[in-house]
DNA sequence: TTAAACTCTTGACATTTATCAAGAGTCAGA
DNA sequence: TCTGACTCTTGATAAATGTCAAGAGTTTAA
């Protein structure tokens, strides 16, 4: 498992870095069943999560308890409560593995640690960072300006994969709608 | 105006780091009319501002020309299209002046610059960068989760400032809501 | 100072989407 | 390989929210 971990690395820096050896012993193997939960609300998030197989399921329940998905991770990306995390506070969100996987996990102090003395882990935190505000503000921006049929279009177009991976139920849960409103606006298009 | 920057500067990193004046000269003066665009759609963003006296909303429009506002930046924030601006590329959204403002704007080259150059600039944009992150992360929720009423009550609580200072307009575009949904399920809190 | 342009509110009505229910099909895991 | 638990679809109905319109009040900028 390790080593996809060092090859997404030598890829994001075009390059394997010389002091690899200071950051992959830092990871730890978790392998999960479908529906483990990662993390609940009120619990302080102790990990950050690189997924060798499998996918994360990043979420809040509303007062109904009606689930809403902020995102979905799958191979090669990272997922946590980065707010919660990097302040050691309590979460509000749920992450569980919608399906068996396979993962590596570093723990708060390593991570710190590594950001601090290693500019390479510094760098590519920053690069993540970047993307995935980018990522949260489209979202924001089509959740606000489109309907519903408007965003299962868009997530056709731009998140096939997870779109042909997942139940209705989790998709729906990710476009804010309800699964018998995607059923219905699918046999639309 | 620059004072403004200065001392800000200093709070955020405890104290006037002694190479703040490899920072301050980059950044430019900009005094703006009610309404000024300062990007639209399509437009490379080439700078990030600050704003020392003002607001500025960042939003899009759907399809029928409708604005939905992603955001609003008032006093001692910063504002860009993060993205677009990193990149270089066009961007998706608009900054609108919501009234007269007093800005300080650093150009794309002068950034970039001083983000290798200068630490605390860099530690200063990874700081904004989480809290920028986080608070998007929120908003997904907050739109995914809530309903109307729930949106508003949580928009009164958490961001009375820009509740007090904006149109109910502007209000609504931000809440994802109609003005004439916010006037009537505000007479019912 | 004043006219034009916005703002807020309310009513009537339309549209979108959610909720509840039920049946047929499918799948995970003991 | 079987079985209980999900999943998808469709219908009927309800609830939430949008759209259009109009009048009174308020603000802006020449």
């Amino acid at each position: 498992m390790i080593e996809i971990l060092q090859q997404h690395i030598t890829n994001r820096l075009g390059k394997l870095p010389d002091n690899i050896d200071l950051v992959l012993p830092h990871f730890e193997a978790v392998i999960t069943k479908r529906g483990d939960l990662l993390l609940q609300p009120g619990e302080v998030c102790k990990y950050v999560y690189f997924i060798v197989e499998g996918c994360l399921q990043v979420f809040v329940t509303d007062k109904n308890g009606n689930e809403s998905t902020r995102e979905f991770y799958i191979e090669e990306q990272w997922a946590t409560d980065i707010f919660g995390f990097q302040n050691q506070i309590p979460s509000a969100e749920y992450i569980r593995c919608t399906e068996p996987c396979k993962l590596l996990r570093i723990h708060y102090e390593s991570f710190q640690k590594l950001a601090t003395v290693v500019p390479q882990f510094s760098a590519i935190y920053k690069q993540i960072l970047e993307v995935s505000y980018n990522n949260t503000v489209y979202r924001v921006n089509t959740l606000t300006s489109m309907d519903a049929l408007e965003r299962i279009k868009w997530m056709m177009e731009n998140k096939p994969k997870i779109m042909a991976r997942l139940s209705s139920k989790l998709i729906a849960s990710y476009l804010g709608i309800s699964a018998e409103t995607l059923t219905r606006l699918k046999s639309k298009i």
